[in-house]
DNA sequence: AGCACGCCGACT
DNA sequence: GTCGGCGTGCTC
């Protein structure tokens, strides 16, 4: 009797293990049925061993009760990457197998039985399909001019959809089954996904752009890591349309010809259709462009189209950093100091981090690319952890990087509008703007109408009735008052809850205001709003649309403004009010600003019109907004690192945040403190610091405490988080522990 | 995470 | 009298 470790999908600290005859015998990383509990479910095998589980009596022994996989369904590379990532952030290595697994899912009993032995069925409906066969252009025989073209463009297309045919000829039908009859085409039933807008349109092929001498030494590089076959890591260090895609787009050329496959990390892919459409352009279709907006369906065909080696390419935000690549050769992090990179439940782990950790398991080149590398990774150049490649140009010669003005808010008053957010500069250059026929873009983080909502008479603010929250009133969707951390939602008080006044003070301004305010002003533009409200969750699509069609003269938004990319027309950005990121409770509030700044500028002026950029604050002499202002990332990194290593703080130093929350605020309390002494006798080395109410200490009705713990090294570390993450918590607090955290709200 | 068991309110 | 609300506890 021997026994299997098996990962399997619940969020329990183990492995379990389940018994295998002699006679049978599964590899590490294939797929098997096991029971737990009362409910089948599928497991992943990590290793067989001869060794009882211990404290887990015989009669609790179960069977693997079926091995599904002769090969590991993973590869080995991706498998020992799974192990460390659970290791290092503490998570079991079963939630780790969930992110990794999406046929875990369908785990019940009635799927068990489809999944194995017979094919599932493929994704979506059935659609009549055509392929070209293989004949010789001197063996074909007379046809049509339709037909002709018809049949050249199925070579080239390889499997279409009959369908997709009808659009360019109108009789595709009758063509498709003449050229059938003739066996020069191929007619087949094919389950293709359902439809996926990213490749809903055809996209026509381009060609390699010429390099310059920064694209040239950078790509150089690359592949010549590539070419070594050994891990490489570098940072691709260029500014804002520098043609850092283009090094991407050659380096995965080159990776795909050396017969491996590549992985393309972007911050949020839902609003990157362009880059898809370049990687299509230059790559072809066999692309795996993994989105939240696909169903599971989609899913599970994509995630096997990539098992299997067919799609070789996988582009997408943070999870596609477990896409089970053959042969992984090429691993890009796409703006990687964005924050969004950092997964912020569950499993909270860090994807630029862990592309570093895939790509050398794997033997991979890794390239890190950004205008604003995050302090991470300047550390890591430092240490010679990272190679900096640097692209110093804007790769269209002649676009000249914007004009970056600040407007000290403490001399300019308000301009004409009034609002303290529209100073007198920056009404004349909307105004000039707008006579010139140019767009504006202006940028303000608040979404709603007006932050809080006041009474008049006695100064309560309307709170969220389950948060520690002021209510944010919103008129778009008519007179209501939302709370922005739980969603809680109510018409305006027409009278205050505490003294029955009936007037109130509006304090403070969001997107809402600020685009009525811009409306009211400026009566001949065209003024749009993009933010989450607008775009219910990602679908930022359609205003953007507007705004590249040059329906739109001004937009109003929040942070997703800064993500739009290529808006040829937009002239000037205002930055209502730099000081609300800069003032946040978070060591990295600075460099979070600079690289929101930096980034936000790159929106004005691309191609042929020089931008400008005028930033409104009231602490103008800030270093990161004078770094922003001379595009000097240099000296922000410099400065920014200076006051790190000052005060202690990452890149030189370790940090872990543990979070407790729960309904009974004295039993979060006790628990919390209890924990940081846990931590704080398991090593003398580590500073705890708190615990302490979190900033928002209550959200929907749980109270919520948290400590840090900081170290100078990572091992002592790891070990006061062991002896917590080891210790077991009352029932009604639950704990959480962030490794690196990025968000300390 | 599931899925059981288990103890208290409004329905046929 | 039951159906069902979700609190608590367990899974090799």
């Amino acid at each position: 009797m021997r026994f299997v470790r098996v990962a399997l999908p619940v969020p329990l600290g183990r492995a379990f293990s389940y018994t295998l005859s002699e006679e049978r015998s599964v590899l590490p990383g294939a797929r098997v049925v096991v029971e737990l509990g009362r409910q089948k479910c599928i497991g992943v095998a990590l290793e067989t061993t001869d060794a009882p589980p211990p404290d887990i009596p015989p009669a609790k022994w179960k069977p693997i009760l079926e091995i599904l996989d002769e090969e590991p369904i993973l590869p080995r590379e991706l498998m020992e990457f799974l192990r460390e990532l659970a290791r290092y952030y503490l998570v079991p290595i079963g939630e780790v197998m969930r992110l990794a697994l999406p046929v875990l899912e369908r785990k019940h009993a009635a799927q068990i039985e489809k999944a194995h032995g017979k094919r599932l069925r493929a994704a979506g409906r059935l659609v009549q399909t055509a392929r070209a066969r293989d004949v010789p252009d001197k063996e074909l025989p007379r046809l049509s001019p339709q037909a002709r073209a018809l049949l050249t463009q199925l070579r080239e297309r390889g499997l279409t959809p009959v369908k997709n045919l009808q659009e360019t000829f109108k009789s595709a039908r009758s063509i498709v089954k003449r050229l059938a009859q003739l066996e020069l085409v191929e007619l087949s039933e094919t389950a293709l996904e359902e439809e996926d807008r990213f490749f809903a349109e055809e996209v026509p092929k381009d060609e390699p752009k010429v390099l310059n001498d920064g694209q040239a030494a950078a790509k150089r590089a690359i592949t010549g890591a590539l070419e070594a076959h050994q891990p490489a890591a570098f940072l691709l260090d260029g500014v804002t349309a520098s043609g850092k895609t283009e090094v991407y787009l050659q380096a995965a050329s080159r990776a795909l010809e050396l017969g491996r496959g590549v992985l393309i990390l972007v911050p949020e892919i839902a609003l990157t259709p362009q880059l898809i459409a370049r990687f299509r352009a230059r790559l072809g279709d066999d692309i795996a462009a993994v989105h939240s907006e696909l169903t599971d369906k989609a899913k599970l065909s994509m995630w096997r189209g990539i098992r299997q080696g067919r799609l070789r390419v996988v582009v997408g935000a943070r999870s596609a950093i477990f896409a089970p690549i053959r042969d992984l050769g090429l691993v890009c992090v796409d703006e990687e100091h964005d924050p969004s990179y950092k997964q912020e439940e569950r499993v909270r782990y860090h994807a630029r981090d862990m592309a570093l950790l895939r790509a050398r398991k794997a033997n991979a080149v890794c390239v890190l690319g950004s205008a604003t590398p995050s302090l991470a990774s300047e550390a890591l150049v430092t240490r010679r952890k990272l190679v900096r490649l640097v692209l110093p140009e804007r790769a269209h010669s002649g676009a000249e990087l914007p004009q970056i003005e600040l407007i000290d808010l403490k001399r300019f008053g308000p301009g004409p509008t009034q609002s303290p957010l529209i100073s007198l500069p920056l009404h004349r250059a909307i105004e000039q703007t707008l006579s010139e026929g140019g767009q504006t873009i202006l940028f303000l983080n608040r979404r709603g109408f007006a932050p809080s909502y006041i009474c008049e008479s006695c100064g309560a603010i309307a709170t969220c009735p389950d948060c520690s929250v002021a209510l944010t009133l919103h008129r778009a969707s008519g007179e209501r008052l939302t709370c922005h951390y739980c969603g809680f939602t109510r018409t305006s008080l027409k009278v205050c809850e505490e003294c029955g006044h009936s007037t109130f003070l509006l304090e403070g301004a969001g997107t809402e205001q600020i685009e009525s305010i811009i409306a009211e002003s400026f009566p001949t533009a065209r003024v749009a709003r993009l933010d989450r409200d607008v775009a219910g969750g990602t679908k930022s699509g359609p205003v953007l649309d507007r705004m590249r069609k040059g329906e739109v003269d001004i937009l109003v938004g929040t942070q997703m403004v800064t993500k739009g990319h290529d808006l040829p027309r937009v002239t000037l950005v205002g930055v209502l009010n730099a000081d609300t990121a800069l003032s946040m409770p978070d060591f990295r509030a600075a460099e979070r600003t600079f690289q929101l700044l930096v980034q936000v500028a790159g929106r004005a002026g691309r191609h042929d019109r020089p931008g400008k950029v005028l930033i409104q604050t009231r602490t103008p002499d800030h270093p990161a907004l004078l770094a922003a202002k001379n595009h000097d990332v240099r000296a922000f990194v410099r400065t920014e690192l200076d006051s790190r290593l000052e005060a202690n703080f990452p890149p030189f130093a370790q940090l872990a945040l543990v979070r407790f929350e729960g309904v009974d605020e004295v039993k979060v309390r006790d628990e919390s403190l209890r924990m940081a002494r846990v931590a704080k006798a398991q090593s003398p080395l580590v500073e705890i610091m708190g615990p302490a109410p979190a900033p928002i200490s209550r959200i929907q009705n749980r109270y919520r405490y948290r400590f840090m713990i900081r170290s100078a090294e990572r091992a002592p570390l790891r070990e006061a988080l062991l002896s917590v993450v080891r210790t077991p918590v009352v029932s009604q607090v639950r704990m959480s522990v962030d490794i690196d955290p990025q968000n300390l709200l």
